[in-house]
Parts: structure tokens; C-alpha cells; sequence
RNA sequence: GCGGCCGUGGUCCAGCCUGGUAAGACCCGAGCUUCCCAAGCUCGUGACGCGGGUCCGAAUCCCGCCGGCCGCACCA
């Protein structure tokens, strides 16, 4: 993709309706993105496709949580207090600092975890001054990238718009289990908006202060790490970016088999590895191709609080280069232990077989939709001399079928919007289309990625049969109008070869 | 937050320096034409980020704000 196509993508994005700048009457937002008609589809057809795999195919059981979480539940479970960045600013030239990497870099001390009190200490003993313009620092503030508010009126219960999904997940965990019947591993999973107040977000779709997150929780015995079905993984190729060759600077991806990977402990257990081979079917079954995905190993300076080992799945793209599009975090027993000390509940699990209580570890593939949103439509836009096509697969395509008249006469479109409403009524998204011609028709399906377009022409009032024009390669194939739907429906689900699907013309 | 650049119909932009109410391309809509891949013709809708200042008069000059892009920093 070159700077060109990636300006005429965005262009497009934004005249078809994929995404829309938020607020825009009112000067905009940064960090903000509407999702327009056919962008709201797609998302929802992203979202669908993940839920196929976790929820229908692995069996996790989804909740939806509120988005506003009392105060407690985020300072028990760490975000209030880490979910936070202490800084500095220069007071000449306010180029603002993380305090304790400002700290580090200028005397070697740790400051990690010591509070504001002794990074101010430090910072005034030791004379540090601003390393741009050797300016005077300021006081040492937290800046917590959490949305604050209040709960009720007048109240004094402050609030926070969730920066995860997860902790309604493990808040809800004693009915969880209860629902699951005491059955390990057990796997959740919610998709809802999170918030993150980002300083200063860049880079369009890829730092939003407002996204939506797909997140699934695993909890298993610590002592018992396997996967009942990670035999069906065993043999799927992983690119690992490890953390050895982070910190060297190379470049180099390590490929494995998720299987060697286990043994040789290079990712940590079956579950994780598990999950790191789901996560690749995912965004191979969304259309990225497998050499623009790899799973960075994050090193320990880089992990979350409540991680010990956590691999980034990326995807490459022209634009932004790499971009994280999925977190898979081994977070033990931080969680359960946090909210069970915090809450004063019990949230250990009892296992049958072993005839004791554990506290469940939790592994944790927590997937952006926003970014692979992105990413699809970067790997998707295709030009190929004068046409232009969004290349979606099939089930991501907002339109599924266009539908015109061949002319604007003779009862055809008549005729058409008849075809439309039957293929409606058969819960196919369908998009009736008269204006211009139908080669200009043909070229704006193409464009947002509709698979297949129906004209209706003259034959079709002598003998009931439409042609079907497939997408990539612009051929077409004669059918009934009554067989339709179906072979429709077949061919979107890629169960017919297109050239089998009816009369070639 | 800082520095540089920028903000004009749906989209991309010209005009700004040298103030005198805005042009083009594409798109979109109506019609004509048209028996299958952005043809052509006619007509049409539609814009100066917001606020203030200077001026007889501001898209244009000045100030403030908001937004965007790039770089720095930040990104648990």
C-alpha cells in the first residue's frame, strides 16, 4: 500500500460511512471516532466473528458489566494506584516526564512503587533538571489515565469509567462458577466499551480514549495448566518476537509450533499457548495474512501490574508499522486474591476431584476491536488499475449483496426492488441501487467490499433468472430468481465455488 | 504538554503573501441517454473550525480557543 492508497482508503472510509471523526459540528475530539453506517456493520460483523470462536466454539460464558465501577473495585484490584503514571513537568518549557525513568536515567535509584514524597525528595537533592532545556521541575503528580466521576447526586462516591472489561468479570466470579456447576478450566468473556485518558492521542483509530474491547478470562488450576483441546493447536505455526531479541535490537521472529513451544518453555503453559494459536485463527479468519502477525513476548519493565508473562499479538501495517491488537496476559491469582482480601468474600474455587479449594489462575486474551478494524480495512484495500476494491472477506462485508436494475426502464427496477425485498426478508443485507449506471454501481460495490451484485435485466422478465457478478473477479453467473437466497447464502458461506453457483455467461 | 505545519461544499483541494463575499476535480441528486463494469449531455444541492479585534469591507491581517498532521514526550 502506498501513501496514496492509504489517503484514498481514509478518504473512503470516511465518505462511505466506515468512520467518522466524533463531535465534528462541535470542532471534534481527539481520540474519538464515530462508526458510520457501514463501519458500525463491519464492527459488528468483527464482533460476531469473535464470538463464533469464544463463545460459541470454546463455550465461555459472556456478561455485560457496567462501564462505571465504584472506586473500590479499582483501587482493590490495583488501577487506581498503578493504572497511573507519577510525572513531572518542566516549568520553563513543560516537557512532561515519567518520574521514575527521569530518576533512573539521571542517578541509577529505583523509584519504583516509593511515592511522590521521595521522587520529590530525589529530585531536589539530586538537582535534576529538565534534560531539554535544563529548566526547574514542578511538584511530582500522579496522572491517572482513568476517567473520574461521581455516583449519585451530590455524592461522595467517586466512580471510574473501566479501563478493562475484566474486573467486572472476576467481580462476578462466585456465580460465575456457580453457573459453570464447578467446572475448570472455566472461560468468560465480555465485549463493551473501556476508557483510557490518554495524554495525547495520536495516530487516528490506533489511540482512542474510548474503544471497544473484547476480553476473555480463563481460569484454571495453577497446578493443572493444560488444555483439553490443545491437541487442535498443536501443529499451528506462532511467530514469536521474543524478549531476548527485544532487548538485543533484533528484529528476528522465532517460528515455532505451539506444541515446541510448551516444551521448551518458551511460552509458559498449554492454556496461553492455546490461546496465542486462537487469537492467530482470528486474525487470519479476518483477513490478515499470516506474515503480518507476530506475538511479541512483553519484557517485565513493559507487563502490566497484575502480569507475569503477557505476549502481544501485532499486525503490521503500512501505516503505523506494528500495532498490538491483542493482549494475552497470564494475571495468576492477582485478581481473585485482590477482590477476595478487598471484598472479604471467599472466591476460591473447590475442586471435586482433589477435594480442596485453590484460587484459580487466570489467563487473559484481551482483544481491541477498534485496531483490527483498521487493520482490515488497510489489508483489505486493493487497487488494481482503475478498480478499486475493498477485498473483506465475505462475513466482514457490511453490504453482502447489491441490487440493480440493468436499466432504469421497462419494469425493471421494479423487478429489482422486488429481488431486494425478498432477499431482505431473508435476513441478507442487501442494497438496492439505480443511480448512474451499472457499471458505476458495480464499481461503488466493489468499493465498500460487497461480495456479489444481482442485476436484473431483460431476460429476467421473460424467465425469472438474474445474473450474479462476484466481486474479485468481476464474472458472472446466470440463476433463478426463486433459487436466489439460497444459493446466495451458499456462496457467502464459500460452500459453492462461484462458477458452480449457476449458468456461466 | 512543547515545537513546526495546517483547518475552505460529501471528498481532495485553489484562493490567503498583495483584504473587495469563493474556483476546480471527484462524489452526490434530478433528468436525457444507456441491454453489464466509474462513458456522455443538461440541470442542481452544497463550504471559508469557533470567538474576538482591525477595517467602509476579512477565507485573506492580528489575538485567543478548539481540532488535525509530523517530531519530542507519554502509551500501565
Amino acid at each position: 500500500m502506498t501513501k496514496t492508497q492509504e489517503t484514498e482508503l481514509m478518504e473512503m472510509a470516511k465518505r462511505r460511512g466506515f468512520i467518522w471523526p466524533s463531535f465534528e459540528i462541535y470542532g471534534g475530539a481527539a481520540g474519538f471516532y464515530d462508526f458510520g453506517p457501514l463501519g458500525s456493520a463491519m464492527k459488528n460483523n468483527i464482533i460476531k466473528k469473535w464470538r463464533d470462536i469464544y463463545v460459541c466454539g470454546e463455550g465461555f460464558l459472556e456478561i455485560d458489566s457496567p462501564t462505571l465501577t465504584p472506586h473500590e473495585v479499582l483501587k482493590a484490584s490495583g488501577h487506581v494506584d498503578h493504572f497511573t503514571d507519577a510525572m513531572v513537568e518542566c516549568k520553563k518549557c513543560g516537557s512532561a516526564f515519567k518520574a521514575t525513568d527521569l530518576i533512573k536515567d539521571k542517578t541509577g535509584q529505583d523509584v519504583e512503587g516509593l511515592g511522590k514524597e521521595k521522587m520529590q525528595e530525589v529530585i531536589k537533592q539530586d538537582g535534576i533538571r529538565c534534560p531539554d532545556c535544563a529548566g526547574e521541575f514542578g511538584e511530582v503528580f500522579d496522572f491517572n489515565a482513568m476517567f473520574k466521576t461521581a455516583i449519585g447526586p451530590g455524592s461522595k462516591r467517586v466512580g471510574y469509567l473501566r479501563p478493562e472489561t475484566a474486573q467486572g468479570i472476576f467481580i462476578d466470579f462466585k456465580r460465575l462458577f456457580r453457573h459453570a456447576r464447578g467446572k475448570l478450566p472455566m472461560g468468560v468473556v465480555q465485549i463493551g466499551k473501556g476508557y483510557r485518558n490518554e495524554i495525547s492521542p495520536r495516530q487516528g483509530m490506533i489511540r482512542l480514549r474510548e474503544f471497544t474491547m473484547a476480553e476473555a478470562e480463563v481460569f484454571f488450576d495453577p497446578e493443572d495448566p493444560k488444555h483439553p483441546k490443545f491437541s487442535d493447536v498443536a501443529h499451528d505455526h506462532l511467530n514469536l518476537w521474543l524478549s531476548k531479541d527485544q532487548i538485543a535490537g533484533n528484529e528476528k521472529l522465532t517460528e515455532v509450533v505451539a506444541e515446541t513451544a510448551v516444551d521448551k518453555k518458551t511460552i509458559c503453559n498449554e492454556i496461553m499457548a492455546y490461546y496465542l494459536a486462537l487469537t492467530q485463527r482470528f486474525l487470519l479468519g479476518i483477513g490478515i495474512p499470516p506474515a503480518a502477525i507476530r506475538f511479541r513476548e512483553q519484557n517485565p519493565r513493559q507487563r502490566a501490574h497484575y502480569s507475569s508473562e503477557t505476549w502481544d499479538a501485532e499486525i503490521l501495517t503500512e501505516r503505523f508499522g506494528w500495532v498490538e491488537v491483542t493482549g494475552l496476559a497470564y494475571r495468576s491469582d492477582y485478581d481473585l486474591v485482590s477482590h477476595a482480601k478487598a471484598s472479604g468474600e471467599d472466591l476460591s474455587a473447590f475442586i471435586e476431584e482433589k477435594k480442596k479449594k485453590v484460587v484459580c489462575h487466570v489467563i487473559e486474551p484481551s482483544y481491541g476491536i477498534d485496531r483490527p478494524f483498521y487493520c482490515v480495512l488497510e489489508h483489505s484495500y486493493t487497487t488494481d488499475g482503475k478498480r478499486k476494491i475493498l477485498k473483506l472477506k465475505k462475513d466482514l462485508a457490511p453490504v453482502k449483496v447489491g441490487v440493480f436494475p440493468l436499466l432504469n426502464k421497462d419494469g425493471l427496477p421494479e423487478k429489482a426492488i422486488e429481488v431486494e425485498k425478498a432477499l431482505k426478508a431473508d435476513c441478507l443485507a442487501a442494497e438496492y441501487d439505480a443511480s448512474g449506471t451499472v457499471g458505476r454501481r458495480y464499481s461503488r460495490a466493489d468499493e465498500i467490499g460487497t461480495p456479489y451484485c444481482v442485476t436484473v435485466d431483460h431476460q429476467t422478465l421473460q424467465d425469472l433468472t438474474v445474473t450474479i457478478r462476484d466481486r474479485d473477479s468481476t464474472k458472472q453467473v446466470r440463476v433463478e430468481v426463486h433459487e436466489l437466497p439460497c444459493i446466495l447464502k451458499s456462496l457467502l458461506r464459500d460452500e459453492i465455488p462461484f462458477e458452480k453457483a449457476g449458468k456461466p455467461i
